[in-house]
DNA sequence: TTTGTTTTGACTTTCTTTGACTTTGACTTT
DNA sequence: AAAGTCAAAGTCAAAGAAAGTCAAAACAAA
């Protein structure tokens, strides 16, 4: 579906601008081959207040619509990764997904260095392999519950 | 009978795609030559929340009916509670949700009282009652976590 | 017969797509 | 400056595409 195809797209390069983005609105319908209400459609309806988003725009020659992605709150963004671990977690992702916390300044490289020990195969040598990835996803909730716990 | 040929297909196809799935009623109703309706009762009559599928859907252009069938492990289930709970929780829903994780075997009535007890206004009696479900939600999670621990 | 379940179809609601028309702002020309 | 021009974005309503609802009719079971 259009819609989804446009929210998508824009999610994604709100991804790779940290949250920041401005598009023109013409530029983009015509790039996908629809008519330009549509944009405006799809941000109405998906990037609203409520689903954290704030939208600004300026028309005339040069206008361009303005959307920025809300921070998420410390735990909100906490519980975010919590969630997302799921039941099980390989060595690099929880890698990945500290480096992430750090970069958002949620916690100090020292944390994330004690974290990444914690949960790093070495760490946990003594489990069976199969059993690891559901361990390390555990520990990790625990560590990540820590940090909210502040 | 339609209705059955209907939920077994369903079924299959719930199998196939590893208990997600997305239909479109139309398509279906078509390709099975009933009536679009149909395909409705059949969901609302055996997919029900209560034989552990969740529905949702969406109208409209490309629209769809989402059905996923959930066979949540214990802490999948108890995350959801813990999910749910958000930053604040009052004394009865507090009650009401370990009426349900008891209610589901997960955890025992003695427990339940417990966690009861530790989370009831009387409890926290001496926290200010604007700050109270606060707090309440903070010690729920933690109960709900000692429960993953095990 | 009575009661419960299926089947159907008319009607409603919600979401999407499109396009015509309006408003705004930057730039250019008087 | 003031007015004009043009390139945006905004608005809105109509048309289209699904899914939802509901009640009546048909059927099955007790």
């Amino acid at each position: 579906m259009l819609t989804d195809s446009i929210a998508r797209m824009i999610e994604e390069m709100l991804n790779e601008t940290n949250g920041i983005l401005e598009l023109q609105r013409n530029e983009m319908a015509n790039r996908l081959g629809c008519v330009p209400s549509q944009i405006s459609y799809v941000i109405a309806s998906r990037f609203t207040p409520e689903r954290g988003y704030m939208i600004e725009s300026r028309r005339g020659g040069g206008g361009c619509i303005r959307i920025v992605r809300k921070q998420m709150s410390r735990d909100e963004y906490l519980m975010h990764f919590f969630c997302a671990i799921g039941d099980g977690i390989d060595e690099a992702e929880t890698v990945a997904y500290l480096k992430n916390l750090a970069g958002n300044g949620l916690i100090s490289d020292r944390e994330r260095n004690i974290a990444a020990a914690a949960t790093s195969n070495a760490a946990l040598a003594s489990i069976p392999p199969d059993r690891r990835n559901t361990v390390r996803a555990q520990i990790f909730k625990q560590i990540i519950l820590s940090f909210m716990a502040v």
